[in-house]
DNA sequence: CGTAAATTTGATACGTTTCAACCCTCGTGG
DNA sequence: CCACGAGGGTTGAAACGTATCAAATTTACG
């Protein structure tokens, strides 16, 4: 039992699960909404500037001074992390809807880069703007916290999956997140297109490229996901339910179906 | 070189590197007083509840409903993520300073358990009767936007360290996180007592608590850290630098003492 | 169309985990 | 007072999973 690694009692492991939770594509729909509504305040309430970006240019990069923030209107970005000494981690994936820049009001420098992985349209906000707003607008205030808190929830669940999943089960769920995030934005889950590339995919997941191609090998072999005919960067993903048992499957290989 | 693994130029690693870096020692006092301004501020403003937690308590618990935010105004607090099967990840630790409970503001339930692991007051300050005091009051406002942005350059930076070293540099790295933190509040870093266990650690680092154990084995015997006549939880730092510079060579085991 | 980049796959090396034994400390109760 | 047991820690040997190195193949793109 992997869990039995914390001294604390483990009686309320399923605690989490216990908790309210509507079923997915319900849920998926109801963020979508929130996307939506959210995105419709910014734009009415708030003096925004559209920016248009193509893959691989950069909406701010690490050690710039920080004024702005941006959210994600169209396309999506990477956040890259990067030490003093060069080494660089991808430590977000930003869709549409997601904010760019909470690293930076802390110290007044950004801490990251945050760079397109194809075209798309971020909303520059400027922060002072934002806050002047915020105090005219309050509900405007609960959107950009609950943005804030959102980011810490996945980064939270993102180090969970890295330190507690083989690596297998890493890319199973970093398939299924990604499907998730389509479905909350009301795309379709079955085929979805990585604009990334096994290098960037394996750095976002804290394993080597070629692990990152083994593993989507094995299940495309266990038929858990499908290549396209046209390269290998398009995915098809037959039943989410079943790349989920598969992750649940890594993690205690019982033969029953518990729960 | 380990940062080709990613597509991106590489030629900008030092950009981080290259931003405005005080000394330690001096920006450890500019955050010490950051720290006591901000607890004084809060104090001042906000109608808070002290409360006293023993080791093993919780402040609350991941599925419990958010209401609350909370300061740490002694002690220290681990952060622990769960998964639904079960799994259990060391997320954060949170010192006088930090607060506790963001994650609960998006969906209004607490992701994660908030655990004392030792002795510790948190002030606790309704999320709702916050609003209102920032609306008046706007500098506290920034005091907030400054704790939530910190801790996710925090996150992240843990992030990095636990997929960019191997195990013993990250177990260095983590004494000097936690020196630093020492440092910022103005106590001592030579001596530092962990109240943590080697299984809790490890979650916290990504590895097991045998890993952990030959890692501080390893740094005692190359004099790197001491371990202190009672016990092995007291641990000697002679010299930061040195841990620092261990963390490094880790990375670039070249013998050349590059910058 | 040709070249560079990305991907796949195999063989091997390496680091961490697993399993096991043993030690130490501390609190408890005979 | 000391025997005892539980929890934490250390260390070794072997197993395991991932990284590394090295092809060969496919894809992207000027």
């Amino acid at each position: 039992m992997l869990a039995t690694a914390l001294p604390t009692p483990n009686a309320t492991a399923a605690r989490r699960a216990a908790a309210p939770m509507p079923c997915p594509v319900r849920n998926g729909q109801l963020t979508g909404q929130r996307i939506v509504d959210s995105l419709k305040l910014i734009h009415d309430k708030l003096p925004v500037t559209r920016r248009l970006l193509h893959a691989g240019e950069s909406v701010y990069e690490a050690g710039e001074r920080f004024d702005c923030l941006h959210v994600v209107n169209s396309g999506f970005f990477k956040l890259v992390n990067l030490s003093a000494d060069g080494r660089e981690q991808v430590v977000g994936l930003q869709f549409k809807g997601d904010w760019l820049g909470f690293d930076g009001i802390a110290d007044g420098r950004h801490g990251c880069d945050a760079t397109a992985m194809d075209t798309g349209e971020v909303w520059t906000i400027r922060y002072d703007a934002l806050l002047s707003a915020c105090a005219e607008h309050p509900p405007l205030m609960g959107v950009v916290h609950s943005a804030m808190s959102r980011e810490m929830t996945r980064d939270r669940d993102s180090l969970l999956s890295i330190c507690t999943l083989p690596a297998d089960a890493r890319v199973a769920e970093f398939l299924r997140n990604w499907a998730e995030s389509l479905s909350e934005r009301g795309l379709r889950t079955d085929q979805i297109t990585l604009r990334m590339t096994r290098a960037e995919i394996g750095n976002y997941l804290g394993m080597k490229l070629e692990t990152v191609s083994r593993a989507l090998s094995r299940l495309a072999r266990d038929s858990i996901i499908q290549f396209n005919e046209n390269g290998r960067r398009d995915i098809r993903i037959p039943d989410l339910a079943v790349l989920a048992a598969f992750v649940q499957r890594c993690v205690s290989p019982e033969g029953a179906t518990l729960q």
